[in-house]
DNA sequence: TAAATTGGCGCC
DNA sequence: AAAGGGCGCCAATTTA
């Protein structure tokens, strides 16, 4: 028996609340209660919670010890109705959905909170106006129940809109557990990566003698981290570079180049994971990122602050699980490939992604004579629009073997390059094209058909360019964000699965989750991720032959699980 | 002087 | 092997 009801804090750490019935509208009059916490605490019968916003509510509760089972997150599912509908860059707080419904003024929304590493150890966020009363609130909602059903497919972007909901919850929760992170094992391997922090000149040792070997292999003094400093001093040895990206340095031979190479590696590593990382971001033998669902238009999680996204992997060696506890990191194998074959449903791309094995092996038995290099140079191709290369060359090849799968992407870039929406499976919609009159008001460069100055212009025009540039991000966009759809039930599914057990979920990167558990409960959690795996793809595609296994390690240390 | 942009690179 | 999709972050540089 679920029950649903609303909820809205108020001043001074209350809330008002109401029972819902299931039209959404309340069942009870609206009763105030002084404190929150308790007022949910005290009704374990509801099962789902309605908010303006899982933000400013949830940690509340996870601070006081309280986690619900499911919440519909109102400005969530109105960022996506409102993608939905076309109109993606609205407003969409409550107040400015309320606004619409009403015929008044729309406010702006608020500007994006920025990453505070301080707000850490901070128990909850200050708490915000009380800007949208709960019997509106709910006119809101009901609204967006109407809304839900004037689409093509109602039932998937109800589903996505839950699901969305969940995210946030898993978000919050991850946030509270936080990824277990050793200081002390994180300063040792900085030591040893780049020397003692201040003996270089007031730079860690190994930067500073790196940097010297790059200026006697030049001969002057060269600062390697200025990309215009390095790009003149090959030019004054005779080599033309259009950048200092490492795939370019690497094509020329010179002394400069081992040195250079490895300086930026631990630039890199200084900068982005070194010690002022640290000291900002980790507390009390935990690294807790702020995650935001949804945060890309593709439907893929962003993090504010901490770089959680973008751990190298050497620094891995610092995220060490608890003494007898273990870091179960499943990491779902090939899924973009999957998934591309379950929204097509091509037969024969579905007939390779139904078994576990390596997928890029199946395509080449299948269509690349057993040259699995070039059949995964093909299917990666084909999912993000190479336009050159062995990409292109193989997708002819693949087209021939996966026709529907290949025609899938083509007609999402096709989509694309006419200034038409597309959506992932479940309903997620990419923004709409930017027109020429708004890219000029940007400063974007347009066609010149009088005066062709460069290659690309003479041969496609900037305009034209441009186009072809929203294609292959519209081609991408179907598979990726229909790839995080499933990744989005996964997770949700996982979550559920992991109710009543000690272990918590504390990392998730777009395909992969890491769940910290004590060591006996490691293989429970194993069968709950592949568990999770299979009813997040039912759920998300239907009915399809399509797998997508996991491949899980039970490991201390994250950097052991590859 | 602060904000915006650029180049580069980490992750998927 | 080539330089295609999505991000965040840092330092340096340019712009307002």
């Amino acid at each position: 028996m679920t029950e649903r009801w609303a909820l809205a804090p108020t001043e001074h750490g209350g809330a008002d609340i109401a029972p819902l019935a299931p039209d959404g509208r309340p069942k009870a009059p609206v009763t105030h209660e002084p404190d929150l916490e308790e007022a949910v605490r005290t009704r374990p019968e509801a099962t789902r919670w309605v908010w303006r916003d899982t933000h400013t509510v949830y940690p509340r509760l996870l601070a006081a010890g309280i986690k619900i089972d499911r919440c519909y997150d109102i400005e969530a599912a109105e960022t996506l109705l409102l993608a939905h509908e076309g109109r993606h860059g609205e407003p969409r707080s409550a107040a400015a959905a309320l606004a619409r419904l009403r015929g008044g003024p729309v406010p702006p929304d608020p500007p994006p909170r920025t990453a505070d590493p301080a707000s850490q150890s901070s128990l909850f966020e200050p708490r915000p106006p009380v800007d949208v009363p709960l019997t509106d609130l709910l006119d809101v909602y009901a609204d967006q129940q109407r809304r839900h059903t004037t689409t093509a497919h109602p039932d998937r972007l109800r589903l996505l809109t839950a699901s969305e909901s969940a995210g946030m919850l898993v978000a919050a929760e991850m946030h509270a557990a936080g990824l277990p992170w050793r200081a002390d094992v994180h300063r040792a391997l900085l030591t040893e990566l780049l020397g003692d922090r201040y003996a270089g000149g007031g730079e860690p040792r190994r930067l500073a003698e790196l940097a010297d070997e790059v200026s006697a292999a030049f001969g002057r003094r060269v600062r390697p981290d200025l990309p215009a400093d390095v790009v003149k001093a090959f030019a004054q040895a005779g080599i033309k570079l259009t950048s200092t990206r490492r795939w370019e340095l690497e094509t020329v031979d010179h002394p400069a180049v081992k040195p250079l190479v490895a300086y930026k590696k631990l630039y890199r590593i200084y900068t982005a994971h070194g010690w002022s990382w640290l000291q900002d971001w980790v507390r009390d033998g935990r690294f807790r990122p702020e995650y935001l669902p949804g945060g890309t238009v593709s439907g893929r999680w962003t993090t504010n602050g901490g770089g959680a996204l973008q751990i190298p992997k050497v620094v891995r060696r610092a995220v060490i699980a608890d003494p007898g506890w273990r870091l179960v990191v499943a990491d779902a194998a090939q899924m973009e490939p999957r998934v591309l074959a379950a929204i097509s449903r091509d037969p024969a791309f579905m007939e390779v992604a139904a078994q576990d094995g390596d997928l890029y092996q199946s395509v080449s038995d299948k269509a690349f004579s057993g040259d699995r290099g070039q059949a995964k140079i093909a299917v990666l191709g084909a999912i993000y629009g190479q336009t050159s290369g062995d990409g292109l060359k193989n997708l002819a090849l693949l087209r021939r073997r996966f026709p529907r799968a290949v025609a899938y992407v083509d007609e999402a870039a096709r989509a694309g390059e006419e200034g038409r929406l597309v959506r992932t499976w479940l309903g997620r919609t990419c923004p709409p094209a930017v027109n020429a009159a708004d890219q000029e008001e940007a400063g974007i460069p347009q066609d010149d058909p009088e005066g062709p100055s460069s290659a690309s212009s003479s041969t496609y025009g900037y305009a034209s360019s441009n186009s072809r540039a929203r294609g292959r991000f519209t081609r991408n966009f179907v598979v990726q964000g229909s790839a995080a759809d499933w990744a989005l039930l996964m997770l949700a599914a996982l979550r559920r699965e992991l109710d009543g057990m000690a272990g918590e979920l504390v990392f998730f990167q777009h395909d992969e989750v890491i769940v910290h558990c004590p060591q006996e409960e490691a293989d429970r959690v194993a069968d709950a991720i592949r568990s999770a795996s299979g009813l997040a793809g039912r759920l998300t595609f239907g009915q399809t032959p399509v797998r997508f296994p996991f491949t899980v390690a039970t490991v201390e240390c994250y950097a052991d699980a590859k």
